[in-house]
DNA sequence: TCAATTTTTCAAACCGCTTTGGATAGCGCG
DNA sequence: CGCGCTATCCAAAGCGGTTTGAAAAATTGA
């Protein structure tokens, strides 16, 4: 395919270590025959045969990601295209490659165990942590460098990871909510087996039990995030005997399918009911051309895969650092979907 | 990390050789020996170290993905997602890592030169085809086997790639529109520098054309895909003075924008105006959970990504075979979006 | 000028696996 | 008994790089 080393150097009359050591930056080579070294193969297109190179080094250079299917749900997390959008920069940017496994979630033992004695990759990141999420021991026996986008409540041991604030960030939207007179507030929240959407919740009835309020189970709602579920969940609570005047949603495709609820049931967005949203900042899903659509907790979640690729990095480079975590707060930005309390 | 062949054989007192044989299945090893190798690679967890036995066999058995990041929009595309989902499947299963490359479209060309000379892949993957993509030309001319999601209409030399009918799919939903007796019907498509964008356009005027109508350059858009954009669209197209009674539209999520904006105007969605879309049948973005929200051209991405990886295997197994192609036909789907032309 | 350094280069071993080209042993058969 | 086969196994040479240890060349110091 393309030339190898020993090729390289026997056109230039010198040995194989003499060019590797000269593209390599070690200092033991003369600054003139160096500079023969790299044009020649800037111009013959040279570059390492990764497979080699690894081989020798016993760094194999690239990053595994390890996506969870859920066999019941079949559902790909959306939020995962921006993510890996953002990771990937880094990755390219620093010389990693970037692995992707897509696993049947009854699998993924298998598979990261695979991966490690295959030694294909330097680290792994970790996607979609559930609560207690086995994943996260497995790995530490394993004892490769990973680190984990969110967090797994019921994990004692401390292990490297990177989340957003989802308490604090859904507890400030529902004392924002009440601060605008409403106490009627319903949560149209994601799958609670998933670890960041019981932390929505607990934030929910942070700012609930602050205020004197005792939560409602109708008025909580827990699905995989669809437009569908959002509308149906916005159907079924406004036809409740005392329905919510504000919503908490999930993501950006729910809070779609509760205004579409709210218009349907011929009320308006912003005026008689409220809506606040989290809004992980996907490129295809804007909030709103300029003025913001919907009042929303935002994150980017592209820039959380850039950040926690960089950790990812520094830990492979630096395994002996100890765990390191990031907890990025979001902000809460004011939209048209949200309004003042009307008796 | 894991243990090593040579290990595993001294540990058996057998050559290395032998013990190689024997886990790959070659027929000159005593069937006892065999079963006695299978047994201890198992009970010792050995897995060979991909890059020393790619380097050995000249084959990474990795397929790269090299996923554009368009400079000027930032958009990652949101049928992405589900197409690795279905692509990966296809992968593992067949014991094939998939390898991402992300990168900003204006590097494009050196990230795939890179990729080759490397040798890291086997097979390349190639996402979002525009119009007279030199991506193509380049890759024949680098001589890995690859296979274009898509098609790619300024390319004269044949290539391999799988695509949907875009033009037929949407030749079909204009006649469906003009058999209901709507005459002024919109196109809100993507960015028509997309190829299945362009396509989808010819469709659409080739049915127009049959039935003797003029095409209006005042109902046709292009943009990238959001909600907003279908928003916007769908308001200043209601806003003409002869505004369109129907609507075809090029994602569900312009289509949830469209919608957003007939009910803004107080107009019923199936009932005073119709709206088509094409649905890709995102797993996160269901058309309706029992009854379809939409009449849609219906074409799952994931079993795109199957398909194609399936022939890109293929590819790689036997490049001379030369280009194969695939052409997936959309189903259309009714329903509760279109209605027959109201006076 | 010549020994002692310092620079610069190279041969060879190695990373973990596959594969070629024997070697060895067991067997049937004339 | 000895020859030719077949069934099993192995030593060694790669794959394309890196890296160790030593040699050759250039430079220095007295």
């Amino acid at each position: 395919m393309g030339v190898t080393l020993k090729e390289l150097a026997s056109g230039l009359g010198l040995s194989p270590t003499t060019v590797s050591r000269a593209l390599n930056g070690y200092p033991e080579v003369n600054q003139a025959t160096r500079q023969r070294v790299l044009d020649a193969a800037r111009t013959a297109n040279y570059h390492p045969n990764t497979r080699a190179k690894s081989l020798a080094t016993g760094q194999s250079r690239a990053i595994g990601h390890i996506i969870p299917i859920s066999t019941s749900h079949e559902i790909v997390n959306p939020v995962f295209a921006d993510f890996i959008a953002g990771a990937g920069e880094v990755y390219s940017r620093a010389g990693y490659d970037m692995v992707l496994s897509v696993v049947p979630d009854d699998e993924e033992e298998n598979a990261y165990r695979n991966i490690v004695a295959r030694g294909s990759v330097d680290g792994l990141l970790v996607h979609g942590p559930r609560l207690h999420d086995d994943r996260i021991t497995l790995l530490q026996d394993l004892g490769l460098p990973f680190m984990v986008h969110g967090r797994s409540s019921g994990v004692q041991t401390p292990y490297s990871w990177l989340d957003i604030n989802n308490r604090r960030s859904f507890r400030r939207a529902t004392e924002f909510l009440l601060e605008l007179g409403h106490t009627r507030i319903a949560l149209v929240n994601g799958l609670e087996s998933m670890d960041f959407a019981l932390r929505r919740r607990t934030g929910y009835l942070d700012a609930l039990a602050v205020a004197g309020i005792v939560p409602c189970p109708d008025l909580m709602r827990s699905a995989e995030m669809t437009e569908p579920y959002g509308h149906q969940a916005g159907r079924e609570l406004l036809r409740l005997p005392d329905p919510p005047t504000a919503f908490l949603a999930s993501s950006m495709i729910v809070a779609y399918g509760l205004r579409r609820a709210l218009t349907d049931a011929g009320l308006k967005l912003g005026r008689d009911v409220s809506v606040v949203t989290h809004d992980d900042d996907l490129s295809y899903m804007p909030n709103g051309l300029e003025v913001p659509q919907f009042t929303a907790t935002c994150s980017s979640v592209r820039a959380a895969g850039r950040k926690t690729a960089d950790m990812l990095l520094s830990l492979v480079r630096d395994p002996d650092q100890g765990p390191i975590t990031h907890l990025m707060e979001t902000r809460l930005v004011l939209g048209d979907s949200t309004g003042r309390h009307r008796t």
